[in-house]
DNA sequence: CTGAAAGCGCTTACAG
DNA sequence: CTGAAAGCGCTTACAG
């Protein structure tokens, strides 16, 4: 852990350390080191040594302050822990690198505060742009930023009261299509665990369970809904209260993929056999006895084609806040198959 | 993504251009900014005003360039896509939260070549430390960044020929204690499923079944080991192989996550039914019938380990290179407890 | 309490 | 081909 310093005094050598000990002066050193034309064989290479004596290394920091952008974007997500975003960053990453940008994650929990800091936060870095999976439902504070240069895109969900840009997918058609495919299997009492109401994904989805219910003609009673922070306790409640009534649900829609892992738990305890298909997909599902159906998105596709559009507006494309809108796959496994008991 | 400029120049507004329209000096407004004392109320409100009417917001690059730091780490890692390295890595976005500093990540790949560009990037931006997760087997390269002052610390796998704090899992003693498991149920059979050697963990997981099998006094036919790149294909030919001779396996041990699950989706679609105890816990491990037996690691707790370890550095900790190991839990669930045929 | 000057490590714009 | 000066947007060190 300990270095030898390599010059005088404490830190790291700069061009102009570098200029001195060849005997040139820095701007010489700068044309080296960007490979720019003009220094002759014999002074590029005195130069060089010293670099390599040194252990010079360019400060991209004070480059990129100087050339007024910083080669970087920043992501933040809910939980860069939970696969569906992993996913997502690293496509976010590779169009990053592909653009020659280095990516700073973080995460929001859930918490517009939290959200807004790093946001902020990364602004203040001065990111050339941002990919926002918002937890906030209140955007306007980027106003400033947005009008100030700052490229952004929302992936997952739009952007709160203001105009963005936004790669979203199909969750009200998604949704429609796994609870319809259970409506077809002759389901009449067909439950639905989403999340709180407040995030944009949890409502578009119960509307698509809503649409396909109504579209069929079924009735929904209050106890087959819940609509809330899912947590291991209330999905248990939830499951169970769906089960307990005098019209008990046959099936289950789950709206995403957290909840579809703790339904599942919930319901092999419990030992029921009721159908059962998932918003997202995720690992495993095909291995699970029965296998999951499930209404898959993809993560990957999401964050490349938001990055693709930010590279693209920080390339200067103009024009007005673009809206992308990807379908959604059922995938058929088993579990959603299930008959009616 | 159109927005009227807010000074007449294009970009944002500087403290220059606050001190000018509050009729105060660049010094004052950034007393401000710092909320350093000795500033009147009057001026400061003043100055508070022209930084709300111009929509300004401190570049933090231009003040940590200053400064001599830059409050940010960086995070390589093989691929932040996998489950494993996105719960390490959430955990460390919250230790460098927790100290004030932004997480840049950077996927390798396995590729030596591509972490080092990154790791360099990385130091290029003057990172204040680094967490690696090594792909290549010798950081040599680092040398000069870390005499400069780049904290780092190697996780999962130590660095290759040169000295730096590592924090590891109990590889060996993991994986034997997995293989032993299995002879316990009486196996005298079995095989393994590793990794490309050149890896650390795939050799040190390898050693491990050794040691157990030749402690138990087993043979081991050459047939029984496969230690490759886990390609599905590979995995499907290793499997065939140990089943297929003349002594064929009756137990598996797989030597990570990816292994365990490709492996199972193998056995799965051959019909057989062999004991398995995998390297890595994952999720839904449980949920599968039978529920599969793993020798658990910690990612989350090897993440928030290195990265206080990386701070403890930056606040100047001195000392040796630290090396810490973490121990593994077995955890049964059936996989593992099926006896020999 | 307030400010003018120098400097962080580079690049830009210009001169020789 | 080479270099001296100014500047990116801030903070530091010092003076009044």
């Amino acid at each position: 852990m300990q270095g030898e310093p390599v010059r005088s005094g404490r830190g790291r050598p700069t061009m102009k350390d570098v200029a001195t000990r060849a005997g040139v002066a820095l701007k010489t050193v700068s044309r080296v080191v960007n490979d720019e034309p003009g220094v002759t064989p014999e002074t590029a290479n005195r130069v060089r040594t010293a670099i390599n004596e040194l252990g010079f290394r360019r400060n991209d920091s004070a480059r990129l302050l100087r050339k007024g952008q910083t080669a970087s974007i920043g992501l933040i997500m809910e939980d860069i822990g939970d696969p569906f975003y992993s996913a997502l960053s690293r496509a976010v990453e590779d169009v990053a690198h592909w653009n020659g940008s280095l990516l700073f994650t973080g995460s929001s929990d859930e918490d517009p505060q939290r959200e807004q800091e790093l946001v902020l936060a990364l602004c203040a870095r001065r990111v050339d742009g941002l990919i926002v999976i918002p937890a906030s439902g209140d955007h306007r504070y980027l106003l400033p930023e947005i009008a100030a240069g700052v490229a952004s895109v929302f992936v997952d969900r739009p952007a709160g009261m203001i105009d963005a840009d936004a790669v979203l997918a199909d969750n009200v058609g998604g949704t429609r299509a796994g609870v319809t495919h259970m409506i077809r299997q002759g389901h009449r009492r067909i439950g639905f665990i989403g999340d709180n109401p407040q995030i944009y994904t949890a409502a578009q989805r119960h509307r698509g369970y809503l649409e396909a219910m109504t579209g069929a003609g079924l009735a929904i009673d209050p106890s087959w809904v819940c609509m809330a922070k899912p947590t291991p306790d209330g999905i248990r409640d939830a499951l169970s209260r769906m089960l307990a009534g005098p019209s008990p649900v046959t099936a289950l829609f789950s709206g995403n993929n957290r909840i579809t892992v703790r339904a599942l738990r919930e319901i092999a305890a419990s030992g029921e056999r009721i159908a059962l298909v998932g918003f997202d997909d995720f690992e495993l599902a095909d291995l699970l006895s029965p296998g999951v159906t499930v209404v898959a998105q993809n993560p990957a596709e999401m964050g490349r084609r938001a990055t693709e559009l930010l590279f693209g507006r920080l390339a200067g494309m103009r024009g007005p806040a673009q809206y992308v809108e990807l379908g959604t796959k059922l995938i058929v496994r088993g579990s959603g198959e299930i008959p009616p008991a």
